[in-house]
DNA sequence: CCACGCACTAGCCAAGTGGCTAATCCATAT
DNA sequence: ATATGGATTAGCCACTTGGCTAGTGCGTGG
């Protein structure tokens, strides 16, 4: 990819050796030009604003604005601004808060030059870049734990779909061709295994563990 | 990576010049084996059934059953294969159907052969690999618009909140030191804005809209 | 044949729900 | 001071909800 554009970075993490080390890193290759480092949030969504760099190589765990809340705000001021985070932590959260603040990449501090040096040209064409084991939180939390079932019969998850759309007992009754009383019945019964009192704790529930899908 | 254990991978694509070209790309590398191949979804269970391959590589679209059931069922039935999904398609559906259906990589086919054979070497030590367009995805569709407010207001959410959680009006009322009969009002005024005739549908809407978080 | 369990139905009752109307208190705008 | 509007409360009424008790058919196994 002969991209003779210079990307323009800015590092902020709040050690002086990690932004020693990528700056090390980014001299390395004639495509990047490090234009700034910033020690905390704060100071990274300053220098954004004064710098306008293209790409950001974040950390997430920094004193007085941390990385989740410093990529928010850049992201937000300056849409061309892309983020990367760059951290140690890969655990679910991390991932998910840098993501949903509006990061491109999800980067370890063990990722290798060549893989450190892809992700900012893929952030730079606004192409996403996870490390392996960000792509795997992702995943994992999407793939919820094997859908506790709550043992409920095929009647049972029936009745309850058709409660999270809405619909009174009367109405499913008439959708299921049964009767008012069977449909209570039936009710009574999810309410006791989803082990609740009442209907609308029964959808919340149902819907927040994906039990049955609304519409 | 001197791993010398030989991973044994089976093809499910219903294009003979898919398979071919798989085929004789694993064969340029002497630490994967190639033992079968389907042509389709129904095929592919079955021969991981017999064969018990390490790493499946699973088109989606296939005849009589497709990739996504197929890989539900083989996960199902032996989660010691991995499968990864290796598709032309990337659209925000498919990357999202795939992995709930237990895939741990999600590969375009246009990826190189050294990205192959690294997810390959990845999902048989259990490590998710994505390509780009897959990770992007995964993350715009994490990233929702940004939460349909309804207009509603901070009292109003404070009662949403706690029907969310389940409890009545009295509870509420209780809960928040107002009467019966204002929180009656709210929770009017909360079904009229959502457009909703019951609390229950309220509270379906709530959560599935990330309005508000149980607990 | 009969007991047993399962799916389904009826009806009663206390409590909760949601639409309505009306009223009060209070702060801000006029 | 007067009016306008938001927040709060009361009470009425028809309907729904959920717990309970008490059934009725129907198929399976003994």
């Amino acid at each position: 990819m002969a991209d003779k554009t210079i990307i323009r970075v800015l590092i902020a993490d709040d050690h002086n050796v990690v932004r020693e080390g990528i700056a090390g890193f980014l001299r390395a290759f004639d495509d990047f030009s490090l234009i700034g480092e910033a020690s905390n949030g704060k100071e990274a969504v300053m220098l954004v604003a004064e710098l306008k760099p293209d790409v950001v190589l974040m950390d997430l765990v920094m004193p007085i604005m941390d990385g989740v809340a410093a990529t928010q705000a850049i992201r937000q001021a300056h849409p061309t601004t892309q983020v990367i985070i760059l951290t140690s932590f890969h655990d679910e959260d991390s991932v998910q808060k840098g993501l949903q603040a509006g990061a491109i990449g999800y980067l370890l501090k063990n990722a290798s030059i060549h893989d450190m040096a892809n992700a900012i040209r893929a952030a730079h064409q606004g192409k996403a870049t996870l490390a392996p084991e960000a792509a795997q939180a992702l995943i994992s939390a999407r793939i919820r734990p094997p859908a506790p079932n709550f043992n409920l019969k095929d009647r049972e998850i029936e009745v309850l779909t058709l409660m999270v759309k809405g619909m009174n007992n009367p109405d499913i009754a008439e959708h299921l061709s049964l009767s008012r009383s069977t449909i209570k019945f039936y009710v009574s019964s999810i309410l006791s295994k989803l082990n609740v009192e009442t209907r609308t704790e029964a959808v919340a529930i149902a819907i927040d563990q994906g039990l049955v899908s609304r519409e």
